[in-house]
DNA sequence: TTTCCTTACGCCTATCGTAAGCATA
DNA sequence: TATGCTTACGATAGGCGTAAGGAAA
């Protein structure tokens, strides 16, 4: 019913020594089970294999035609094998990563060119969501990692009984973007005090929850209450509205990676503590071999990205 | 030491399944013997591939990643048992056909034509050669099957213990190649009579000793002796030097097919019975699986050739 | 007579099914 | 408590090595 990949290998070696005494020896077998091994696959494809006489062993054109695919197989057996292995070591297989569009503009490049030198067997598939649908994929297996950003406080990261874990990949300032002719840009930096009652772009829900609250958290703390112009789901579209003199924006830091023309990024007076983070979300306890490396270099570039902003 | 396909194949099955009592069932076994096998195959691979708790069967990494090898080896294993099968009943598989330079004029592509048509699975090798070599390669095992002349009739047709067995494919007659300005070419037939001492093109003693036996007989049998002003190889280059009045030639019928301008072709005043025949030869007691029908298909090929000349 | 593929025989391991164990929802 | 994967156990089948058989040079 199935070949026999132990006689399969079998009547490979008889078929390159040609010659089932140094054959066997090769297998570390006797001649006489080798013998019995090809008599059964043969057997088993209804056809002769080998032309043996006494003294000579020769391939029927069956035998030529099976030796080829035989050394496939074997091949294919063997690869299997090492691929089973490599994956389970966490040297290789794929690895879904989501990610939120902001993460796009900073870590998520040096995370992908970092994982593509250091881990080059691991076949990375990106996919775009944002926070709460990343954490679902993840519950889901969906995803086996997210770069995504924190969640409301008061949301557990457990679905259906799947406790989800983070780590901080980076903490970002916010920043003021306003256009490069607004009055407030003749300083090097803009007041708190200075946005009340300013026209603001800020986020919309989907997509941008926790960024809504940062920035809420900014003005309460501040005392000033800027007007909600708009609202949009991309730091680029923020950018441009900007630009077009719609209002003014805070975006994360990394949105300089966006080097939009005619709009200034301007730190805050006085600072504030309040910071964009970007983590690194998986399952607890899940058991993906690649994950604890992954983990390890993604710490790594977290630190790169602290020395680079 | 080496995969068990077996197993492998009982680990799919889990693996599509997702539980161990449908994969059984579906194999004609009870789920222990499986849950063996599994096991047997994951210690093999050194890793688990399935995460099973009592209430649900998933794929691991690993296993996931096997998985789709694992089909691959599968079909691997069915497609090399269809081919060893297909090759033993002729229905497919290598055949190295040899061929003499001449044969490629008539018999040869309409063979071709005939065995792409009627046996698809076949791949024909082509190999140009004179009678000589074709015979010393058919006992060598290097050809299947050979488009050949006669040898002379003092060569046993065997070679190291191997016979050659033939089969009549063509018999060609023999026409006289000459310049249409040539003062011959008046009437549509040449006597015998007319050729004696007229410079004669002839046949080069590698590649042509069939021919050279079969113009002395003709002339001798005729009572003429033309002069040998010429030798070549081919037939071609025999019509070629006859253009250009260097000479006549005989050449058989099937050159009609390269249809030279400036040559008439002519048959002899009296009619001779000699014949330049074309062979098909193999070894005698070869079990090629696609001998028999090939040589069938080569007869009924013989038939077509004589209805065309 | 030698070589070497094959068959016979006894031993051992492997795999099956039945039945019991055990974890989870 | 029911479902379903796993382990225990006895029977059988299959594979190995040793030794003898048999064909070809």
């Amino acid at each position: 019913m199935m070949l026999d990949l132990v006689q399969v290998q079998g009547f490979v070696a008889v078929a390159e020594e040609l010659h089932f005494g140094r054959a066997a020896r090769r297998l570390n077998l006797t001649p006489s089970p080798l013998s019995r091994q090809v008599q059964a696959l043969e057997h088993a494809l209804g056809t002769p294999l080998l032309d043996r006489s006494s003294r000579s062993v020769r391939l029927t054109p069956a035998g030529q035609a099976f030796l080829g695919e035989a050394r496939r197989l074997l091949d294919g057996a063997r690869n299997a094998e090492r691929v089973a292995r490599q994956v389970a070591r966490g040297e290789a297989g794929p690895v879904r990563l989501g990610y939120t569009a902001a993460s796009a503009l900073g870590v998520l490049p040096r995370l992908v060119a970092a994982i593509r030198s250091e881990m080059p067997g691991i076949d990375l598939v990106l996919e775009e969501m944002v926070t709460a649908e990343q954490v679902e994929a993840l519950a889901a297996r969906r995803l086996d990692l997210g770069l995504l950003r924190p969640l409301a406080p008061d949301l557990a990261p457990e679905v259906e009984g799947v406790r989800i874990a983070f780590a901080c990949l980076a903490r970002e300032r916010l920043l003021l973007a306003l256009p490069d002719d607004h009055p407030l840009c003749r300083r090097g930096h803009v007041s708190l005090r200075e946005l009340d009652g300013q026209p603001f772009i800020t986020w919309s829900p989907r997509g941008g929850t926790y960024f809504l609250g940062l920035l809420a958290n900014i003005f309460r703390s501040a005392g000033v209450a800027p007007r909600a112009v708009q609202r949009v789901n991309q730091t680029h579209t923020m950018l441009a509205l900007v630009r077009e003199g719609i209002g003014l924006a805070l975006v994360p830091e990394s949105a300089r990676a966006l080097r939009t023309e005619g709009v200034v990024l301007l730190p805050l007076r006085p600072e504030t503590d309040q910071r964009a983070e970007l983590l690194l979300g998986w399952r607890e306890g899940d058991n993906h071999p690649a994950l604890a490396r992954l983990r390890d270099l993604a710490l790594t570039q977290q630190v790169l990205s602290d020395q680079q902003t």
